[in-house]
Formats: structure tokens, sequence, C-alpha cells
DNA sequence: AGTTATATTTCACTGGACGCAATTTTGCAA
DNA sequence: TTGCAAAATTGCGTCCAGTGAAATATAACT
């Protein structure tokens, strides 16, 4: 976006001052030991500023998840001729995995950390990640009318993103999430693939997510 | 249990007498509008002592969450002889919707109903939810060390669970659950027969679920 | 009855969230 | 450049969930 008017881009940047001073602060002090009057000291605002920018604490570290959203249903629209709706959504998970910076960064590895410790926080990403997959549903259904009603495009959807979240808390449960955004997405894309070889061996056509990485 | 010290008794009556107070405010008033000194006053407590029953307000609506991870790894342990991963599983959740009275009672629906309306509702009932896979994912593998490793049973049961959560959810949508808890019962297990079909086709051993209505 | 253990109450306090009015900042036009 | 309307920001104040600690009450045990 280069025209933005001068008000968008100052709104933008105190958007980003917020956001890395709470992950800041997060890391260096914990989360819940950061209150929002911390954030707010240290992003030279007021507190009452913050929620104009996000919704709630929680939401500090989810900035991006629309854009998630975005590149999975985008993934979905340009899909290949041949595909099948298993190949889709199987390309929609790793494209957004990759587009999206919401999956690397050090915001990342900080929320899966935090994931596992602060409840709400992993409240809000369970939410966030069931929102997701209504919406994929949704399009998964439009775009293969004639394959799928939109009940099995749920059940596909959950299916698929069930498996991946379910051994992704597994492998997270003995290895911690690595800092490294490279490594991290190598790993990410690895776990789905342990989750969904069973898948890709019955059910149709073989493909190795490795050439994606 | 007959012989409880009269202790334990009275605990047990408060407690009823907190949930009893809880569900029928949130009924009348909704959840957000009922205050938690509301609910102290109703069941004739202090605010202070709820939390001592109850982690917190959401807590509230999931009271037995625990006997329904119960019944489930019972239905795993106590497996027939010839049934394999997936059948196992299918009996673990239409046995654990009929033996836990968390699923019917008129709390699940008021929980069903409040699920898609307040966000603090809808994190703890996934929260709860994963939780809940997880362990059964844990003591499926512990079942079948040879079919199973235990990352295909955390795949093999994330995906079980998110079909049959993710058609719930679209089939919720414009379907109000019902009050009466038979017939909620029965809606329930016919959902989880539309989310599983295509499974049950494809891999292994048909099985109508009807027959446990 | 007296003693110990366990609930419950009371009170004071923190922190997140939000409503509202006052105030400052900014974009833009005259 | 100045003036003005819109938008952003601030500084209150309020509500409510949740916590800590001390005081009080109540059951259990001997």
């Amino acid at each position: 976006m280069v025209f933005m008017t001068l008000r968008e881009r100052k709104r933008l940047r105190t958007r980003q001052a917020i956001l890395t001073a709470a992950t800041d602060l997060f890391e260096r002090h914990g989360y819940t030991e950061t209150t929002l009057d911390d954030i707010a000291a240290a992003a030279e605002i007021s507190k009452r500023a913050i929620f104009s920018y996000f919704a709630s604490k929680e939401d500090l570290l989810f900035p991006e998840s629309d854009a998630r959203i975005g590149a999975a249903i985008g993934a979905i629209a340009a899909r290949q001729p041949g595909d099948g709706p298993v190949q889709v959504l199987l390309r929609a998970m790793t494209t957004s995995a990759q587009e999206s910076d919401d999956l690397t960064g050090r915001r990342a590895a900080l929320r899966l950390r935090l994931m596992r410790t602060v409840p709400a926080v992993r409240g809000r990403a369970l939410q966030h990640q069931f929102d997701a997959q209504r919406e994929i549903a949704r399009h998964l259904a439009a775009v293969f009318p004639a394959d799928l009603s939109p009940i099995s495009a749920a059940a596909l959807t959950g299916a698929f993103i069930g498996a991946v979240t379910g051994v992704l808390d597994l492998f997270f449960e003995e290895q911690e999430p690595p800092q490294d955004p490279v490594e991290l997405r190598a790993t990410l894309l690895r776990v789905t693939q342990m989750a969904l070889t069973p898948w890709l061996d019955t059910s149709s056509g073989e493909r190795d997510l490795s050439s994606d990485i």
C-alpha cells in the first residue's frame, strides 16, 4: 500500500509499537505478569487507546489471524484443475502456513509457548482455529458443489484440522517449539505430514509435502 | 455412597445449589448479565465461596466434564475383542454421550446455546474438548500398541472429534438445539453418524449408530 | 467438653474491559 | 497560513471476575 493517508500510516506505526512492546514484555516478564498499563507505558500511549487497536489482551498475540484465513481461502480459490478436495485442503494448509507471517516470526514461538501455559491464550487460539475451520469448510463446499455437501465439507475440514492440531499438541508436549522461524515452519510442515500421511495413503493420491518446504 | 460425613453431604448440597442457581439465572437473564454476586445471593452463599467449588464462572457450565472423559476411556478399556481402533473410538463417543448426564439435561442445551453467543464460553468448551481429546488419544494408543503409534492415535482421535465438532457446529447454525434431553441426545447421535459415515464406508466395517439410540 | 481440622465469610485489592466526555491531533480547504 | 471538521487520544469513572489473608463458624475427633 503506497497510498495511505498520513493518518493511516501513523495509526499503523502505533499499532506496531503496541505489538512490539507487548511481545517484548511478554517474553521478558511473562504474560500474566505483564499488565496493560505496562504495555501502554512501553508503547508511550494510554491504556485506554490499546482498546482502539485490539479487542483484548489475548488478541495482542493474534494480530494477523485474518490474513491467515485469507491465505487459506485464497489457496482454495486458486486450485489446480485436477485437484480434489483433499489435495486442495492440503495445499491450503501448507500455503497458509507459509504466506502469513503469523506462523513464523518470534511471535509465533511465543504464542505456542503461551498456549500451553496460559489457559486464556489457549482458549483464544482454539477459537481462532475453529473460526478459520468453519470459513475454510464453507469455501471448500462452495468450490466442490458436486463432490461435497456442506456437511461433508465440514466433516472433512474438521477431520483435517483436528488431526493436525492433535499431532501438533502431542509433538510440542515433549519438544520445545523452535525459536528460529525457518526451523519452526519446517517443523510445522513435518508435523502436518505426520498427521496426514495415513490419509494420503488410503484415500486418494500420494503426495510428498516435503516438496513444499 | 450412603456413608458420608455431614460435611461432605452439606458440601454436595451447596454445590448443587450453586449450579441450579447459576443455570437458572443464566437461562432467565443471560450469561453476561448474571454476575457472580447474583448467583451467590440466589444460592445463599458468599461470592468468595463459589470459588471453592468452581474455578471460574465459565466452569459453572461444565460441572461434569471429568465424568464425560471417564466414560469415554471406560468405553475404550471395555472394548470388544474384535474391535479395531475406529470401532472403539466410535463406541467411546456414543457411550460417553449416553452415560454422562453432561450431554443431556437442561444444562446441555443452555451450554450449546451459550457456546455460539458468548466467546468466553466457547473458548472454555473447546479447551475441555481438547483436553478430552488428548486423554482419549493417549488411552487409545495404550490399548492398540501394535496398530497405532502415539502420533497416529493423536491424528485419528483429532480427526474423529474434529469431524464431529465441525458438523455439529454447522448443524446448530441453522437448527436450534432441542430442549428435550431425549431428542437432544438423538440429534447428537444423528450428527455423529452424518459426520462419520464417509469414514465407516471406506475404512473398516459398517455399523449403524441408530442401534444405540 | 475441648481440641483440631476444615468451611465460610468478610474485606480489601488487582487487573481487564468498557462507556463517556473532554481534549488534542490531523487532514484539508479557503 | 489559518481555520475548521473529523478522527484519534486521553482521563476520568464504573463494573465485574478473581485473589489473598485474617476472622469467624462449624463439623470431627478424642
